[in-house]
Formats: C-alpha cells, sequence, structure tokens
DNA sequence: GGTTCGATCCTCT
DNA sequence: GAGGATCGAACCT
C-alpha cells in the first residue's frame, strides 16, 4: 500500500530508518519505474551544517521548509540530480535523501522482473545520482507530491529488522564540522546494492 | 559581474 | 587516493 502523508511528517531519523525495504515507484510515460530503497541519510533542522537548510531559507532549498511528503530535488556537481522526501512539520526544515534502490525489474523492459545481479544493481541506482539517472528524475520533478500519482512510495510488506540496519556517518559532508559525524546515513545490512560499505 | 564550491561519479594511478 | 567533468546556487565586490 502506498505510504501517506503521516508516514512522513514525524521525525526525520525514524522516516529514513522506516524507508528502507519500502518501494520507490516513478510513472514516466506509460512505464512504472520501481526500486527497493536500501538507503537513506537524514537531514534535519538549520543547525545541521550538512544540510542545504542551514544557510537559511533561499529559493533553491524552499521546498525542504514547507510540509512533508513533497520531494526536493536539486542539482549537483552540474551534471546530476539528488532525491529527497520532506519530512517533519511546515516551517521545519529537514529531508530524507534516497541514497540507493535495488533494481526489481529490467531497466531495458520494465514489465519484466531483472534476475537477480548484484553487478547490475551496483551500476544502476548505488549512489544518489545515479538513482536520480536510473529513475529520470530531474528538477522538474521538484516540489512533486510523493503521495500522488506520479512518484510514490509503497509499504509491501516488508519488515526490515532493527539488526539488519547499518546506522553511520553520512557521505560527501566532510565540510559539515561536527555535523559530519552524525551518525544519520541508514542501509540495509548486507544489500549488494549499496553506494558504499 | 566574478568567484567558489558542492548531499557525485568515473577514470586513472 | 587524486583529479576531471560541468553548472548553477550562494556569496562576495
Amino acid at each position: 500500500m502506498k505510504l501517506s502523508k503521516s508516514f512522513y511528517d514525524r521525525d526525520t531519523l525514524k522516516v529514513a530508518q522506516g524507508l528502507l525495504g519500502k518501494h520507490l515507484i516513478f510513472k514516466r510515460g506509460r512505464k512504472k519505474i520501481v526500486g527497493r530503497i536500501v538507503e537513506a541519510e537524514a537531514y534535519c533542522g538549520l543547525d545541521d551544517l550538512a544540510s542545504h537548510a542551514s544557510r537559511g531559507r533561499t529559493e533553491r532549498n524552499e521546498i525542504m521548509f514547507g510540509p512533508a511528503g513533497f520531494v526536493y530535488v536539486y542539482m549537483i556537481y552540474g551534471m546530476y540530480h539528488c532525491l529527497n522526501i520532506v519530512t517533519e512539520r511546515k516551517n521545519y526544515p529537514a529531508a530524507v535523501l534516497i541514497r540507493a534502490l535495488e533494481i526489481i525489474q529490467n531497466p531495458k523492459n520494465p514489465s519484466t522482473p531483472l534476475r537477480a545481479d548484484k553487478k547490475q544493481n551496483k551500476i544502476i541506482a548505488a549512489g544518489p545520482g545515479k538513482l536520480c539517472r536510473y529513475l529520470g528524475l530531474t528538477k522538474k520533478q521538484n516540489g512533486l507530491d510523493i503521495t500522488g500519482d506520479t512518484l510514490w512510495v509503497e509499504d509491501r510488506g516488508e519488515k526490515i529488522a532493527p539488526k539488519d540496519v547499518v546506522k553511520t556517518t553520512r557521505i560527501g559532508v566532510d565540510y559539515a564540522k561536527h555535523c559530519k559525524d552524525h551518525k544519520w546515513r541508514f542501509y540495509i545490512k548486507g544489500s549488494p546494492s549499496v553506494s558504499k560499505k
């Protein structure tokens, strides 16, 4: 079943962990592209120096200051995009960066399943930039409702036990002073599709 | 108007 | 582990 607004409108760390094992779906034309979320990071509040919101409200990060359940897509390094889902209450800037998907369908023909292929998973959607490239997400999708009919997350009944969740530091935020040490990155232990160990 | 640099990824060493 | 690709947001002057 599709996750509703209330799933996202709560503590960001809980949302990030809760998204593991859920399925992200993007309807692109007539195709439905699906991936199982295996890695996510939390970005919480104005005080999180790793977050775009730490420098205050700007045109780019505006969506992070809005209510939960909308997506924040931004361009990074001039060539990649990153997908975030906004969490928590309006005026509190927070979001979960979706960092890796396990591909469960053949990318060339989404109606057929992909055979379990660890290598292909790594190549396709292990990392936030690759994930957006795979799904076809760009800034056009910025602000989209994550509970709508174009892009959403489904619970397909899988439960990830706490012991199977690895909690560690976030990637690529060395500039964030003490905040770089927060263990706000979560991934499914043993998954072949996480971006980095 | 100019400069800096990034929530990345790939290639080469 | 280092460096390049590539560009727009953010922050100067």
